[in-house]
DNA sequence: CCTCTGATCTTCT
DNA sequence: GAAGATCAGAGGG
């Protein structure tokens, strides 16, 4: 089975447990995810972030994220509105989730931003630990303190169990993977520090967009925070 | 605290 | 064939 097929089944599946997410009160709805990137990336601070994999359970509160916003980023994967295999569920319908493999070894997970056919994402770049940090310890051999569980992209990734094979999975719904709501409206203004994107210096025009959001103060955000 | 570098392989040119 | 939305460890201050 290759990967392309593997995505396709997950959607699939994810997708039929519905919008309306039945069996999954506390999840965000569809509607909060269909606005723009930025508008995403700042309201899913203070979410938590679930994860049921391999029978065992982890959460986080999202603490750090960064916005994509689409064909004119240079940034973004969507640019251009260059649609390939790889970034296919960036086009999908907000709420579902973009997980894609880099520099050999690490995972990225993506929240899908807008509408169908609008290519926005949010990159979630660091949690608190919050639930299930055995777990997330052994699957992190390189962890010392809690704050090594989820203090970036990759980090987090890694501690929760999210690979390629949850691309396209759709949050709102999905038994593998969720974000729910701890907080009704989104963190001040006061709460939220901005500043550019880490890891985009290739991007001269964009790498000083401050697009990059998180938690002031917040020991576990991935650089000083 | 900081900066530098190697690891590792998928994806797209 | 090259680059990459990263991480961990080494070395210096």
């Amino acid at each position: 089975m290759s990967a392309r097929e593997s995505s396709t089944q997950v959607y699939n599946r994810a997708t039929m447990n519905g919008a309306h997410s039945p069996g999954h009160p506390s999840r965000i709805l569809r509607s909060f995810y269909r606005h723009d990137a930025v508008s995403v990336a700042r309201g899913l601070l203070g979410q938590r972030l679930v994860s049921y994999i391999d029978k065992k359970r982890t959460a986080g509160v999202i603490v750090e994220t960064e916005a994509y916003l689409g064909a004119e980023d240079k940034a973004a994967h969507t640019y251009g509105n260059r649609r390939t295999a790889r970034n296919e569920t960036i086009w999908g319908d907000g709420g579902h989730m973009y997980v894609y493999f880099v520099y050999g070894m690490h995972h990225c997970a993506n929240v899908v931003a807008g509408v169908t056919g609008d290519p926005a994402a949010v990159l979630l770049r660091a949690l608190e630990p919050e639930d299930g940090l055995d777990v997330m310890f052994a699957r992190r051999a390189a962890a010392a303190r809690p704050v090594d569980l989820c203090s970036g992209p990759g980090k987090l990734c890694q501690a929760l169990g999210i690979t390629r094979t949850l691309d396209g999975t759709d949050l709102a719904g999905s038994d593998a993977v969720g974000i729910e709501r701890l907080r009704q409206r989104a963190m001040s203004a006061k709460q939220i520090a901005s500043g550019p994107r880490i890891g985009v210096a290739y991007s001269q025009e964009w790498q000083h967009e401050p697009l990059r959001f998180w938690v002031r103060g917040n020991p576990h955000v991935s650089r000083s925070g």
